[in-house]
DNA sequence: CCATTACTAGACAAACCGGTCTATTCTTAA
DNA sequence: TTAAGAATAGACCGGTTTGTCTAGTAATGG
């Protein structure tokens, strides 16, 4: 292993960033939090906004992982499979204590003023809407879905509101107003 | 007047904390763009933390505004009421240049690490939620939404979900989200 | 065995932070 | 006119910030 010290830094940066947000995670902490001089982080990444963006890739990793145990599960039907990776984000909230998604938290802090944060973020959702919209395409065909909706217009819709539910549930640490999302939208998208 | 001053920080101080959030809103950024000096500032609040719930509070009175005009016009169909609501909130925030909702932004940067704003921003929101449910119970009287659906939570569920399209058309500086949001929205809620 | 690179270690620096302090000016009412 | 309080003005403070620098150690490949 090259580098366990770049991981251990990722790692808990990363649960860091999601409490604290980019602005008011201190390297200092950081680097007291893991027992790591100042020496090796600035030998591993050149600034602290370059580390912030390796703890989106390696969000994004999870990310895929979930994609690929959901949208990935040709076994499930269409729709199942669109609603199982929020399911399973939501599992993974509920690890963190529902301190909602980095993605969310990052990028409503940060577009404001950093565009290459707000560029990568969206690139981030751009590639979850593009898996859920796969699924939704498919639903489509198959009928499960009105014939005069856009799957691509439906899958922001759905991450978009996914978004906002989660940062009620981060304001709240309370799960239900994910499931209650959940339940509306897939109700809502089959019947209307 | 007896404080012109104090108005015009308050003033700036939304914008500047609608754009940066509160970690980076400095407040010598806040008093160099008001001309202000700095025994000023420390005359008029307590501290930056009070300064930015007074902000709140400000915020929170153009919201009051707009509920006025929306879900407190009986003229219109109780459905109408609620749904106006929100387009008055997307016509302030394109003003902004579609920076989002402040009680989202302060409220995803700081429900992580700051118990007070987190309580604030929650209170603030179930304001909102409450005149949007009243809407809605009356619409739910009249047999426009289905009578198996709970005004609150679906009160709830549309107030999460805007703050969800508020996040994404922020990160776009797009309104699209918004009113995608609300078409679907008003749609399933009255159809579903 | 040596040399080169990767990494660790933490003292140090310069800028900036929110906040305090004292002094001064302006406003207002007696 | 004068006394009192409100507001302005900015120097100053201690602490914290990200980032640099030099030195030393561990690992690696010839």
């Amino acid at each position: 292993m090259t580098s366990t010290t770049r991981e251990r830094l990722l790692d808990t940066g990363l649960n860091m960033l999601l409490q604290h947000g980019y602005n008011d995670l201190g390297i200092m902490a950081l680097l007291e939090a893991t027992q790591t001089p100042k020496g090796s982080f600035y030998h591993h990444f050149r600034s602290k906004e370059d580390f912030a963006l390796q703890v989106i890739d390696r969000y994004m990793e999870t990310v895929h992982r979930g994609l690929d145990a959901s949208v990935g599960d040709r076994s499930l039907p269409p729709l199942d499979r669109a609603r199982r990776f929020f399911e399973l984000s939501r599992d993974k909230y509920r690890e963190d204590g529902y301190l909602g998604c980095m993605l969310g938290g990052l990028g409503q802090e940060l577009s404001g003023i950093n565009p290459v944060f707000a560029e990568k973020i969206e690139w981030c959702f751009s590639v979850v809407i593009e898996g859920i919209a796969t699924c939704l395409e498919e639903a489509h065909q198959q009928g499960d879905i009105p014939p005069d909706s856009d799957p691509m217009e439906m899958a922001n819709l759905l991450l978009n509101c996914w978004e906002g539910a989660a940062l009620r549930s981060r304001l709240k640490r309370d799960p239900a107003p994910l499931d209650r999302m959940l339940d509306f939208y897939f109700a809502a998208a089959t019947c209307a």
